[in-house]
RNA sequence: GGCGGGGUAGCUCAGUGGUAGAGCAGGGGAAUCAUAAUCCCUUGGUCGGGGGUUCAAAUCCCUCCCCCGCUACCA
């Protein structure tokens, strides 16, 4: 096993700024996914969340809730390990940003840029609102009625200048390009990584990475009055979570550079631009690849606190149950693109693709099992083409979903799936096994034979996206706990004479009030 | 404004030179093992408009219209 393949995913960390919502839940619930298709793939997975926990936003709410800090992340982290917990997030690590671990990691990356001259001395100067606590760029201000600079906000603003730490990013362009043209896949999907391209084409100027108007992030080494600024710390977790400043650990070694880092849309530059450039210039690797992912809406409208439409994804787990919401998030919108989530839609999903397609599928072999065959894994006689054809294909979905998942189609790989329950569908309605229990018993156990070995091989694949329901799939066929990866799928059929469990339904139907009904 | 993505059946989308596809929705039929679930058949599109290249274009070129994203230091 010394040459098992190692795969490291990484979200982002979350700003405990915010309450856990939908987006939060997608992102993370999407690596999910493909951590635990890897895992069943025989990777040596390692899956990386958490939470960032430094800056002046922090630092105020803390003051203003009138807490320390330290304790007020404490809370607020917390949150987001419940999240991970309710949606049976599988992640290896949770870090935070406030961890001694991370904090030494961070100060190190920061050496490594001074030592290098990348990172230097200057001043930061720019419009500053003190009503909202931010600078503005010339474009961003309005005038205000004397025409005076207004912030967006409307706040006033004046011309701050302050020490600050430069890192030398205007002198990292041509080799981004450069990293980009002989990484065609670092940036997805393409769109994404046209953006990016085109950015870094028309000039980057030095990025201010220290502040020292704030004391809550992390201490610059060697000058005590300044913090790192926002992405220098932030970033700085993916290697941390992986042994940094110990570079040649056994866990550095063998996971960085992370496989993918997954995003949203809003946070792709920070991933695609500054953090290889960070990594480059402090002579480290940058990571293979970084996935921005798309936003959903609610029923058409944009998710607002102020239109108070947020989702929260503990209230989709109560509705729909965790496994329907999962797949739904999942199935119902091109990996990449911006999704809509409507309850109609989650409803037609749930039930006429969980319940009616695959539960019932179960439902009615196993109920034919329990009745006619005592309940006991049917002993098979040969096969027919047909049957073959409905094994085969079941079996080919590991090779089938590979280069899907490794391209983060989601909804594309789901959809290979359900050809072949719709298939298995079509195969029980063909073979009719309730005419076959007169006319030909033996044939009839042959038929549910196929028809329960090729719900094994189909819970294995459901496994990364619904693992509670999948496994309930798995206890009712009998497969053995050891035997539900991908190489069981071929390597462990079920075995004949292996007493079953009563069928139970897997995945209800919605039970709950019609949307129509309101709203 | 510049750069980029997109405009294909009622809906969501696949389809990059060779007789228009899937799922859902709609219509008809079959079956009755099952969570009244399933299966089969079927209606439906001038592939945004116009022009061009080609034996042949949703697919290549030109042009126009419409939608969306990016155009830096709030995370």
């Amino acid at each position: 096993m010394a040459d098992q393949p190692r795969y490291y995913i990484t979200t982002p960390i979350y700003y405990v700024n915010d309450d856990p919502h939908i987006g939060h839940a997608y992102t993370t619930l999407a690596c999910d996914a493909l951590a635990r298709f890897k895992r069943l793939d025989g990777f040596d997975v390692h899956f990386l969340t958490g939470t960032d926990e430094h800056g002046q936003k922090v630092e105020k709410a803390a003051a203003d809730a009138g807490v320390d800090p330290q304790s007020f992340t404490d809370q607020v982290s917390q949150r987001f390990r419940d999240l991970a917990e309710r949606m049976k997030f599988s992640n290896d690590d949770f870090i935070r940003t406030t961890e001694p671990r991370h904090i030494e990691a961070a100060q190190a990356i920061w050496r490594r840029l001074i030592e290098r001259e990348e990172i230097y001395l200057g001043a930061y100067a720019g419009w500053y609102a003190i009503r909202d606590e931010a600078f503005y760029g010339e474009s961003e201000l309005i005038k205000g009625p004397k025409g005076e600079k207004l912030a967006p906000s409307g706040a006033p603003v004046e011309w701050v200048e302050e020490p600050s730490y430069f890192f030398r990013l205007s002198a990292w362009q041509d080799k981004l390009l450069a990293f980009y043209e002989s990484n065609p896949d670092f940036i997805a999907p393409q769109s994404r990584r046209n953006e990016v391209v085109s950015f870094v084409k028309g000039g980057l100027q030095d990025l201010s990475v220290s502040r020292v108007s704030f004391t809550w992030g992390v201490p610059a080494p060697g000058d005590a009055g300044h913090v790192l600024y926002v992405w220098l710390d932030a970033l700085t977790n993916y290697i941390t979570a992986v042994g940094f400043p110990d570079t040649d650990s056994a866990s550095y070694r063998k996971f960085w550079p992370a496989d993918l880092h997954m995003v949203g849309k809003d946070i792709l530059r920070f991933h695609a631009v500054y953090w290889p450039a960070f990594l480059m210039a402090a002579d480290l690797e940058p990571p293979k690849r970084v996935f921005a992912h798309g936003w959903w809406t609610n029923e058409g409208q944009k998710i607002s606190k102020s239109l108070g439409n947020v989702i929260k994804p503990g209230d989709l787990i109560d509705t729909y149950g965790l496994d329907q919401t999962r797949y739904f998030l999942l199935r119902e919108v091109p990996f990449g693109n911006d999704g809509d989530f409507s309850r109609r839609s989650m409803i037609t999903r749930m039930d006429s693709e969980l319940a009616n397609d695959y539960g019932n599928l179960a439902q009615r072999v196993l109920s034919m099992i329990a009745k006619n065959l005592g309940g006991v894994t049917p002993t098979p006689g040969a096969f027919t083409a047909e049957d073959e054809a409905l094994l085969g294909a079941a079996a080919a979905l590991p090779a089938k979903l590979r280069p899907l998942m490794d391209a983060q189609t989601f909804h594309e790989a789901l959809e290979q799936i359900w050809v072949v329950i719709r298939a298995s569908n079509g195969y029980v309605d063909r073979q009719a096994p309730w005419a076959l229990r007169k006319t030909d018993p033996d044939r009839m156990a042959t038929v549910l034979y196929v028809l329960a070995e090729t719900i094994r091989r189909l819970a294995i694949m459901t496994t990364p996206f619904m693992p509670d329901a999948s496994g309930a799939i798995l206890d009712l066929v009998a497969a053995p706990a050891d035997a539900r990866n991908f190489a069981a799928i071929a390597d462990a059929p079920l075995a004949a004479g292996a007493a079953l469990p009563a069928p139970k339904g897997v995945f209800p139907r919605y039970q709950g009030p019609d949307p129509e009904d309101d709203a």
